[in-house]
RNA sequence: GGCGAAGUGGCCGAGUGGUUAGGCAGAGGUCUGCAAAACCUUCUACAGCGGUUCGAAUCCGCUCUUCGCCUCCA
């Protein structure tokens, strides 16, 4: 059994075997920090969270690098325009460097809180300012860029493949071009610029052999991936709207340098929609995560995202993510009863669930059938509880260890079973667990006198409180509900 | 205009030549004092029109529709 990927380049599936095992080299481009995260930015980071947990689970040693951009992305078209920190810093009238620092922490919260693992290595732009420049002066004495008037742009003519990832034609490129770039410097239309002499008042400006400037926004990610990664590296990520013309400059820039191959496997995810249109910036429709998580469980968002293959769009509505709420209590329920149901004496078979849980997640990350064979598990384990005869200790052990692995460390849906039984520390727990077991006992001889008007009173408060009682074969039992 | 993706049952969402996706919602049942949860049974599909094939949701062609990129976006 062996994982394959699709890459993006080429457009087929691909086995996946890193270029030196079982090291692999990962690169993810990271957000621009001007604004808090959305659900687009959680699409893309907990995809690649899967993407790193199931290659980490496979024996593989990855190497997960994914940058902050917090210079040089432009508010507008072609190398023009406004930076996006900077506007942001004018916005809301402070500096740059607050802006990024601000948002870059933001992001990482509401990373947290969508349980999306840290990446081993988390670079910025601005930090990387030498890097970059280094890169450029490379470029210009090989012939791959050259200089206007303090700027320095790459010369898209000088690189024959320029387009192969989109599958760009350089003649698609030129018509496109041509329309917003009539007055510029650059030889071609489709040039970029790799440097930008800074205009009076620009805020985050470097020293540099032709000007005092900034990079470019394609070369931050060719100089970092190759400093901390090599030359070639295994997998490169981001969202679909990148493969052009980020992902194709970057391509350019680095390997007309190296004369290597960049990236092995590019690999993209789909964009976030909402209610059927696009998630936009422009549009007011996008969502913003600190919001959501006021309304919905992080993990719920989790889940939810996962419930569709990374490749594919996501359309975000409350009522589909109601559904995954309701869905994913399911799977809490039956880790909840495996935790706490005394055993019996069958015997319940997990490699069935276990193969084919590896098969779909081998199969270019398949979370979704992932998903669905950790339902029917759930089906089958409540069915077996149900019975009379009851699951075996060993097969209830098997099934608990599988859910902790597949649904919390793999996908991470699932969170450790004896934390969601209490929270707080010990003591409380135990108090807590005496307190209910009284009104329990009330509750219970309430029933006995027939007095439903009392024990239906002390169930509903109960759950008011967020403590839900049901009344099993086992007797009564009950957990706290979210 | 160019490049690309896609249209699946009430909703979300997998699947790519013959065999159950899965979840949510709906209906009936078991259990229960009543619920809740769980289990059992069950309804509603593959945009349209042609073609290839013994057989197509799946391959090919056309039509319609939607979405993305080409200008900042994960």
């Amino acid at each position: 059994m062996s994982l394959f990927i699709y890459n993006s380049l080429g457009r087929t599936k691909e086995k996946f075997v890193p270029l030196h095992p079982p090291i692999v080299t990962m690169y993810v481009c990271g957000p621009t920090v001007y604004g808090h995260a959305h659900l687009g930015h959680a699409k893309s980071y907990v995809s690649f969270d899967v993407v790193v947990r199931w290659l980490r689970h496979s024996g593989y040693q990855v190497k997960y690098v994914q940058n902050i951009t917090d210079v040089g992305h432009l508010t507008d078209d072609a190398d023009e325009g406004e930076d996006k920190i900077s506007k942001q810093a004018r916005l809301e009238k402070t500096d740059p460097m607050e802006i990024s620092q601000f948002y870059t922490k933001s992001f990482y919260e509401d990373m947290d809180c969508l349980m999306v693992q840290r990446p081993n290595i988390a670079p910025n732009a601005a930090g990387h300012i030498p890097e970059q420049i280094d890169l450029i002066e490379q470029l210009i004495k090989t012939g791959h860029a050259y200089e206007v008037n303090g700027n320095v742009y790459f010369s898209v003519e000088s690189f024959p493949e320029y387009g192969k990832l989109s599958g760009r034609t350089n003649q698609d490129a030129l018509q496109s071009g041509i329309r917003v770039e009539i007055r510029s410097d650059k030889r071609h239309p489709s040039d970029f610029a790799l440097w930008k002499k800074a205009e009076e008042g620009h805020l985050m400006k470097w020293r540099s052999p032709w000007s005092i400037g900034y990079p470019g926004w394609h070369l931050e990610c060719s100089a970092m991936s190759m400093k901390y990664l090599g030359e070639t590296i295994d997998i490169h990520g981001g969202g679909m709207e990148n493969r052009f013309p980020h992902h194709d400059c970057e391509i350019a820039q680095s390997e007309s340098v190296t004369g290597k191959p960049y990236v092995r496997f590019w690999m993209h995810n789909n964009m976030v929609t909402v209610n059927g249109t696009k998630m936009g910036k422009s549009l007011k429709n996008f969502v913003n995560l600190k919001d959501l998580f006021k309304i919905f469980d992080p993990i719920v968002i989790r889940f939810f995202i996962l419930q569709s293959h990374y490749r594919s769009p996501l359309d975000f509505s409350e009522v589909a993510i109601k559904a995954s709420t309701t869905g994913l209590e399911k799977l809490r329920e039956t880790q909840r009863r495996l935790g706490e149901q005394r055993p019996g004496t069958l015997a319940f078979d997990m490699r069935p669930f276990e193969q084919r849980f590896s098969e779909a997640m081998d199969d270019d990350f398949n979370t979704p059938i992932a998903i669905a064979v950790l339902f029917e598990l759930s089906k089958s384990v409540n069915a077996a509880l149900d019975r009379t005869e009851g699951m075996s200790e060993t097969s209830m052990q098997e099934a608990a260890a599988f859910l902790d692995k597949a649904g919390r460390e793999i996908l991470g849906i699932l969170q450790d079973n004896s934390q969601t039984d209490n929270s707080g520390n010990e003591l409380n727990g135990k108090r807590l667990d005496a307190v209910i077991d009284v009104l329990l006992d009330l509750r219970a001889e309430a029933r006995k006198n027939k007095d439903f008007a009392l024990s239906d009173k002390i169930r509903d408060r109960l759950l008011d409180a967020g403590i839900e009682i049901k009344d099993t074969k086992e007797g009564v039992s009950w957990s706290k509900k979210s």
